[in-house]
DNA sequence: AGCACGCCGACT
DNA sequence: GTCGGCGTGCTC
């Protein structure tokens, strides 16, 4: 028999939650063409997927069964013509492996943008009416009325095909009856994603492509900040050698992006393409329009395109006429060949993690990608990460720190314990604060209050039981927002108008507890009724128009006050402040993660960034009630090391990263007994398995101290720990019980090897009350 | 993940 | 009796 040239078996992975690959064979119309990166149609059960080709075989491959194997059904319609490249079906393995993600998920990444595959199957929802619970006057029918219920019962609709499920002529009479009265409505717009962002993606324009404009004259990208003189140099010399190098750029927003414009136009010189990666969207912005006014052509990528103008930037990346591409986490992921620059930028930012399933984190996929190009990977932040800074100390990075101390306002702290909270529960505005903001007042600058949280948590609670309203679908305190008169879930995003009673004791005494932007804003303009106060939250600005039309607003001197959250980060306000405040500087400092204490400490530090220099007459006011906290004592002191030694002794006496890995281990389902019993049983097999380990290793060495449970539990080598099961902080999400473990390990493979392999085993077993189990390497936020 | 098959309760 | 819900197994 004389061997084919053509293989005749691949093998497929598909876009499913399937941890391996399928094999299928080559039709003898499309032997030649199928090619690993080749994207193909192929049956799967009853339905044909789109898969990815990520091997070819003459012969049968081991594992593969004999008989059954079904053939290749056409090459893929969405890119028939180009092919993945081998680098991007790596990155994409790479991926599921670091994560322990499925492989099928992961792929996605590297494909290009394409619309969700036709999923939007027309529905049926109720109209209003529809809902109105007695049927309307004029009677109907009994299907009729039999559809309406089921529709009813469904809120996110019903789809023709279950629907009209049975008789078929009979109901689709009834449903086009009811369709005609008005109390049932077609919707052919596919299902909301479930996910948080979604409400805030609602309010971006149509085609989303933010106009990049250059910043003029105001951007001081041409003056070299002084700090930064040595970086011109520096950066000549690495690119020169053309292999990985992982620098750590740490300085101000300026300081960087100077550097980074720097860096961009040396890059390009050289003929290699840069890709820069930030936390949100506003930044990539801001970066984009100051490298056009650099002279670049920049192209922006992140999830408030279109699929159309995501896909377009795409092809940019591919065909090289983009030179410099910026984009959040998934632009990361973009076909820009000849890499000779990534550039983290605000290293640090939780955002950079994904939180949905391929949990990656776009600081580490960058790490790995630059290094297999060969490119020079910057991280640059105001306030690195613990991780990169022991990756400095360790070696496995070199550290430019361009910090000028000059540019550090006058800090000023107010210890809280001296003064008593007001009997309504609202923050004090301490009278050095309020005279911070009249001295600005006076010399018409202006001020900034800092309020450390997110959404502006403010919170009702019971006067008399102290019972405070939570949602019904995620057991979560509700926020309270005054000026709508509503509350609001922060997980599952539902609003409500303010419940009339205490749903404990029925007490008519429900009021705020904490505080939250909307009192400070009251409290500031009674004391202050000249003043011109505006507020800057996620709820006033929720699209970028909102932040252009509070930057005219600012530009042409029309505030004095702004009270804000996290979003004032995004403004691009750094520097303007004469007066910055933060009247709870602690909130946040006691919600249960790890990274709470380095997080105040980032807070902070942008916070005195917001502030002109001390020597331009620029002020920073602390309110706390931890007034020797050393992110506090930190920041007063202008010497960074006095937090980061403090921080970095608690993680390694604690065992936490980045001295260990930590992989958290999610459990829900519907029933809670099951989920709680589920974790247990996980917990179980985890530490099993562990003790399995150790004695092999207890065997293996010499020294027994080695795995000994000493009180300071250190972890050797190979060594794992397993915490919990405990409920969820968030306890129940999206109408689903939530129950976790964590899992420390000195190596990260130690940890996750057993965590997938006891995975493997769980999942074999029932999946009743709807029972899943996660897997999150490197989880970043642990609320 | 998503789909089909198969077993149970509720309505006609 | 059937409809339709959910638990379970399987997909080359």
């Amino acid at each position: 028999m004389v061997a084919s040239p053509f293989p005749a078996y691949v093998d497929v992975v598909l876009p499913r939650r399937l941890h391996r690959p399928f094999t299928y064979t080559i039709p003898s119309e499309l032997k030649g063409r199928v090619v690993i990166g080749r994207s193909v149609v192929v049956p799967f059960g009853s339905q044909d997927l789109q898969g990815l080709v990520i091997a070819v075989y003459h012969r049968l491959p081991p594992g593969a069964p004999e008989k059954g194997l079904k053939a290749i059904r056409s090459l893929g319609a969405a890119s028939p013509d180009h092919l993945l490249t081998t680098d991007q079906i790596g990155l994409s393995h790479w991926v599921a492996e670091r994560y322990a993600a499925p492989w099928g998920q992961c792929i996605k990444l590297v494909l290009p943008p394409v619309d969700r595959e036709g999923r939007s199957q027309p529905r049926y929802v109720p109209t209003l009416q529809g809902l109105a619970s007695p049927s309307p006057v004029d009677a109907l029918g009994e299907t009729e009325r039999d559809l309406l219920a089921r529709v009813r019962r469904r809120p996110k609709g019903i789809m023709a095909t279950t629907l009209l499920k049975g008789d078929k002529p009979r109901t689709t009479l009834a449903l086009e009856a009811l369709l005609q009265k008005g109390l049932v409505v077609r919707c052919d717009e596919p299902v909301a994603p479930r996910t948080l962002s979604s409400a805030q993606q609602q309010g971006r324009p149509p085609g989303g492509a933010l106009p990049i404009e250059p910043l003029g004259m105001l951007d001081s990208l041409g003056l070299p900040p002084p700090e930064a003189m040595p970086w011109p140099a520096l950066l000549e010399r690495t690119l020169a050698k053309e292999t990985f190098t992982p620098i750590l750029v740490h300085g101000n927003h300026t300081t960087t992006r100077w550097c980074l414009a720097q860096a961009a136009q040396a890059t390009i010189r050289r003929g290699r393409r840069v890709l820069i990666l930030t936390g949100d969207v506003e930044n990539a912005c801001r970066l984009a329009g100051s490298l056009a006014s650099a002279g670049e052509r920049p192209m922006l990528l992140h999830s408030g395109l279109s699929t159309k103008a995501r896909a377009a930037v795409w092809k940019a990346a591919q065909d090289g006429s983009a030179m410099i591409l910026i984009g959040t986490r998934m632009a990361v992921f973009a076909p820009l060949e000849r890499l000779g620059l990534v550039w983290v930028e605000g290293e640090d930012d939780a955002s950079l993690k994904e939180e949905q399933v391929p949990r990656y984190h776009a600081r580490e996929v960058a790490h790995y990608r630059a290094s297999r190009e060969r490119a020079v990977l910057v991280l640059a932040s105001n306030h690195p990460s613990l991780e990169s800074l022991l990756a400095v100390q360790e070696g496995r990075m070199t550290a430019c720190v361009y910090r000028d101390p000059g540019q550090a306002p006058n800090v000023q702290v107010i210890d809280m314990k001296d003064y008593a909270r007001e009997s309504s529960g609202g923050t004090v505005l301490s009278p050095s604060l309020r005279e911070g903001i009249r001295e600005a007042l006076r010399q018409n600058a202006l001020s900034i209050l800092y309020l450390n949280r997110k959404g502006f948590a403010s919170v009702l609670h019971c006067g008399d039981c102290g019972a405070m309203p939570q949602c019904d679908a995620c057991s979560v305190a509700l926020t309270f927002f005054r000026r709508g008169n509503h509350v609001r879930c922060h997980y599952c995003g539902r609003t409500k108008p303010v419940p009339e009673h205490c749903p404990r004791c029925q007490s008519l005494k429900l009021e705020p507890v904490g505080s939250g932007t909307e009192r400070v804003e009251e409290a500031v303009r009674r004391m202050f009724p000249q003043a011109r106060v505006a507020r800057v939250d996620g709820e006033t600005i929720r699209r970028p128009v909102d932040a252009r039309a509070f930057n005219r607003l600012l530009a042409a001197g029309e505030l004095d006050v702004v009270i804000g959250t996290q979003m004032l980060f995004r403004l691009g306000l750094q520097g303007r402040a004469a007066f910055v405040a933060l009247p709870d500087a602690d909130a946040g400092l006691h919600v249960p993660d790890f990274r709470s204490a380095e997080r105040m400490y980032h807070a902070l530090r942008d916070a005195a960034d917001l502030a002109r220099p001390g020597c331009a007459g620029g002020r920073l006011l602390i309110q706390t009630r931890f007034a020797d906290h050393h992110a506090i004592m930190a920041l007063v002191s202008g010497d960074e090391d006095v937090f980061v030694k403090q921080e970095q002794a608690f993680r390694q006496m604690l065992q936490y990263p980045p001295w260990t890995c930590l992989i958290r281990l999610d459990v829900s389902g519907t029933l809670e007994p099951l989920v709680a019993q589920a974790a247990g049983r996980w917990a179980t097999l985890l530490r099993a398995q562990v003790a399995g380990k150790e004695k092999v290793n207890r065997g293996a060495s010499t020294d027994a101290s080695l795995v000994s449970e000493s009180v300071g539990q250190r972890l050797v080598s190979n060594q794992v720990v397993v915490l919990g099961p405990s409920p969820a902080p968030h306890a129940m999400a999206r109408g689903r019980y939530c129950w976790q473990i964590l899992v420390k390990s000195s190596s990260l493979d130690a940890g996750k090897e057993i965590a997938v392999r006891t995975r493997e085993e769980l999942e074999r077993g029932s999946r009743r009350g709807g029972l899943r189990y996660d897997i999150d390497v490197d989880p970043v936020s642990m609320a």
